[in-house]
DNA sequence: AACCGCTATATCGGACCGATATAACGGGTG
DNA sequence: CACCCGTTATATCGGTCCGATATAGCGGTT
């Protein structure tokens, strides 16, 4: 998961470790560790996936080799039916412009299948517990569901907005 | 944490460990493992925290103990101060009945100031980097700083609701 | 009786976290 | 200049948690 989200960001240009911890964290990991981000490096270099070369003063610069940018996009297109993990669902999306345009509103469309059964369950168990649980306990299951719902209505936007930008397919667009 | 969530549920009465997984489920850990459920218990039962007694059939019913009991009130008010984890807040909430009054409401300002920062640095973020982020990242940033402003109204709901339920305290509520 | 899906416990390797150590760098202060 | 301090940067360690997998009893169906 990792991984892929360091692929990603190579994908862009080199970059050193530090760096990419900070462009981690404005994709919305914002609790992702040095402990992750060290040894996650160190396995994508075993792998050959990316190169450490000394870059300017005590920084190591990485950057992704050609094994690397294939296994980022084998990654990226064939778990694209994996949607239950949040974090793994937020890189694949991060990178959207890598996957191939047929297979993203289908992930969508998962991801939102996913959310809604989870609703579904949520509510059940709302009601089959409403006079069990106290307040607080309540509230955060009401919670839940509402983030929930509103993460539905946001996939429906980018749905929405993939659907349309799928006809003119041809026009080149920046991104 | 998971620890803590465990001997809240303990609290209530005993419990095996596939009926505890499906009670974190509904509190809102979707993805809960029981490769983390089950090392937690005989982690939990080693410390004396818990005791496994075999109950009907081939459960094993969990009950937790004095130490356990105390050990919970301690990792439940000792770390009221952790807010950044979002799971270990949820935790929290979820046993808030078990916190001391005095704390419930700093702990859901902490919780508050912390979304508070990562909005402005995901703003922040989302202004330096507009123009160079592609429409789906973009989306994503929006989004998160979308869902963390609701939290923040929903914490904003608890802290009020809180403060009213304070006043009459000694009146005793079921919950 | 055979089969199937659900309940239930368990283990394993690996990913990830949180704490901690170390140190070089850049800027301001005396 | 020398000193200090906050930031940048890399690294490691123990422990928690995840995902996959194995095993098996239990209840209902055909």
């Amino acid at each position: 998961m990792l991984d892929m989200a360091v692929l990603g960001l190579l994908r862009e240009g080199p970059m050193h470790g530090y760096e990419l911890k900070q462009r981690l964290v404005d994709l919305g990991f914002w609790r992702i560790s040095f402990g992750s981000v060290y040894p996650a490096l160190r396995r994508l270099e075993r792998a050959e996936f990316i190169e450490g070369t000394p870059g300017s003063g005590r920084r190591k610069e990485y950057r992704i080799t050609a094994d690397g940018k294939e296994h980022f996009q084998q990654i990226l297109e064939d778990g694209a039916s994996e949607v239950e993990n949040t974090s793994a669902f937020r890189v694949r999306l991060a990178f959207f412009r890598y996957m191939n345009p047929e297979t993203r509103i289908e992930f969508l469309e998962r991801r939102k299948t996913v959310l809604r059964v989870r609703i579904a369950a949520a509510r059940n168990s709302l009601r089959r517990t409403a006079d069990r649980v106290d307040r607080y306990t309540h509230s955060l299951m009401e919670h839940g569901v509402r983030s929930a719902e509103a993460d539905v209505a946001w996939l429906d936007e980018l749905i929405a907005s993939e659907r349309t930008h799928d006809e003119g397919l041809d026009a080149p667009e920046k991104f």
